[in-house]
DNA sequence: TATATATACATGTATAGACAGCCAGCCGGG
DNA sequence: CCCGGCTGGCTGTCTATACATGTATATATA
């Protein structure tokens, strides 16, 4: 009947999502019951049906039948197969992103980079280190080697407003990538930038970018382990 | 009403994925309206709705508001973990491949593997643990469930002589896969199996498959951090 | 001819009502 | 005290109906 903008149940599913973004449900906690948000939203019971049922299948909320529907108590999850910006994956959970500009200078590029971008060693390229928060708590540190002949200004960007990947994307369309993941223990200064314990496994995932079949980015991101998983869906490339 | 114990839209869903699975409808196909299926099926549009409005999600189906449902044409995306053969990979580097089978047998099914199969927890299942080896070092330890009703003799195979991976993909090609990567510290008996220090972050990948739309096997991978890496290439999938 | 308008049909959303299935907790009998 | 059945509350599903919204095609108009 009414509609406004926005349909109703993706009304309901932000509100929820809201709620639980603002502390009023913790995971674990039991949420109104499909009855109780009926009458308290002025919805139909099948439209706040559609809204739970789909924040369970998005991993939000779990939900038993004959008992209830919970906060699910989940890791946060980087998408895998989709090169993407953390800075909107962090926004489409309702979480605050914060980057924080650890360094941002020109300097000789060391053997693997120079060899990426078919650079002679030692000619300067653009290298950045920024660590990012979600809700303040660091989720990965970004380490990046940029070749200068790509992005000429990329020293004068502001990498706190926009994250070097949208820069980049920007400006070089990325055509063609190369994901190479390992599990490493950091550096004792990488463990403190992201507030981990020693012997903490991370997930390290290195990216080569091309645009246009020139290299443009050499990218090595770290994510603490215990708060970070990676997660995608496939189709095979073909069969076996 | 609910005559079976299988809900009437999965049942369409199925009905479909079959279909499509089977040829009669082929990607870019436009399949039946929604008012055709309800004639056809003889149920409501509602649940014909959700049974489509499902798979859309899924990305078996594309619809377009005024002009019809389409089976979804193959993704443009390459997989970045090719869903392969370790024996074949490891033939491929020249090296010799050997597999050791610890555990072969029903057991049964923990919550989280029932869930995923769709059974009750403590329903059978199939179990099977194997450590592989290349050149006589261990390089992947593989916990691996596989649901009976899509391969009743799984129990009976040698998996020293052929591996899970091309038995399961023989009787049931894997239509879709989910993968979850993490860094994590393998338990004690894993380290021993392993011969790895304590404190070696290890990655480990869980795989979910599926073989026209049902779930087939859950694996758990291990791979040694200093020993194993996972690369791939892609192309992105769209730009964000 | 080119452009508006009407129409048919497709999907998208919303509703009220109904019943099935499951579970925790209460309560009574042993 | 333990055990079993009852029961109220909750989620899961299904239906019939209605209206909203987007698209393509045929038709009328400038």
């Amino acid at each position: 009947m009414n509609q406004q903008l926005v349909p109703h149940y993706q009304r309901v599913k932000r509100m929820i999502a809201d709620r639980i973004a603002a502390g009023s449900w913790t995971p674990g906690d039991r949420i109104s019951s499909e009855a109780e948000l009926v009458k308290a939203l002025g919805v139909s019971r099948m439209t706040i049906n559609r809204a739970l049922r789909e924040l369970t299948i998005e991993g939000v909320l779990t939900r038993v039948q004959g008992v209830g529907t919970f906060v699910a108590t989940a890791k946060p999850q980087a998408a895998l197969f989709e090169v993407r910006n953390i800075a909107e994956e962090i926004a489409e959970r309702g979480h605050q992103h914060r980057a924080e500009v650890l360094t941002l200078k020109a300097e000789p590029a060391p053997e693997d980079i120079a060899a990426t971008f078919g650079l002679k060693p030692g000619v300067k390229v653009f290298h950045s280190v920024l660590l990012h928060r979600e809700n303040e708590l660091p989720v990965q540190l970004e380490d990046r080697y940029v070749d200068p002949r790509h992005a000429a200004d990329y020293l004068q960007q502001d990498f706190t407003r926009q994250t070097p990947y949208v820069y980049l994307t920007a400006i070089a369309p990325i055509s063609e990538a190369e994901h190479i993941i390992e599990a490493v223990l950091p550096s004792a200064a990488e463990r403190k930038l992201l507030k981990i314990d020693a012997h903490e496994p991370c997930l390290q995932l290195t990216r080569r970018t091309w645009s246009a079949g020139k290299p443009v980015s050499h990218v090595r991101l770290i994510y603490p382990g215990s708060r970070y998983r990676l997660s995608g869906r496939i189709a095979p490339k073909r069969e076996g």
